[in-house]
DNA sequence: ACCGGGATGTTCT
DNA sequence: GAACATCCCGGTG
């Protein structure tokens, strides 16, 4: 057994699209609750129609334009908080939204947060439904995940990422719905969305 | 399992 | 006003 360590800057000093699936298997943590990310999108700035910084820099999107391996937190549908990695150069306004997570620890504390919700495979399949597992608000917009200083972190336990992640367009977005910048861990029940091939299954 | 509608508020045209 | 990187509930099959 690996003790988890924090991802390093330089991990986040990259593309999203190229460091997106590395971040599959990786473990979010939000002080004593923590899951293991199984679905991640990645948006590409001032290349990509669907991104928050796609027309420059708002008092929203603020974060996004900072340092790579910050948490940019951001309002959905005026009722759900989505959290989002920076990642590239300060300046470009990359990220990756993380979409779900096997809970891990805490799982007391995320159904005292989910009332909603009935299967604890449910906790925190889906962006808006993991930062209300996690308690992650608006009030974490900008923490920074490799000092830690908000007690986030995302951090590598050992465990590597798939060798063939499942990969899709985006899901939610109108522009841009064609990109293939969705990668998840293929047969897992965590992963959001509509359930495709079952487990194990190959395309036919 | 899959669909449709409502909740709710910020951002931008 | 419209669009939105969503979720939940209650229908139907």
């Amino acid at each position: 057994m690996t003790a988890a360590r924090a991802l390093p800057r330089r991990f986040y000093l990259r593309d999203p699209r190229v460091a997106a699936p590395e971040l599959l298997n990786k473990v979010l943590f939000r002080g004593s609750r923590a899951g293991r990310i199984v679905e991640v999108e990645a948006y590409a700035g001032s290349e990509d129609p669907a991104s928050h910084s796609f027309r420059g820099q708002t008092p929203r999107n603020a974060t996004m334009f900072g340092p790579p391996g910050r948490l940019y937190v951001y309002r959905s549908y005026g009722m759900h908080w989505c959290a989002n990695a920076v990642f590239g150069e300060e300046g470009f306004g990359l990220a990756v939204l993380v979409r779900a997570l096997v809970p891990l620890h805490g799982l007391e504390l995320m159904r005292a947060d989910r009332t909603a919700c009935r299967r604890d495979r449910d906790l925190c399949r889906g962006p808006g439904r993991l930062t209300q597992a996690l308690a992650i608000t608006g009030a974490d917009d900008g923490a920074d995940l490799v000092t830690g200083d908000r007690s986030i972190v995302i951090a590598d336990d050992g465990t590597p990422p798939p060798n063939e992640p499942g990969v899709s367009g985006r899901i939610g977005v109108g522009a841009a719905a064609d990109q293939p910048w969705r990668w998840y861990v293929a047969g897992q029940v965590c992963v959001s969305g509509p359930r495709l091939t079952p487990p194990g299954s190959v395309l036919r």
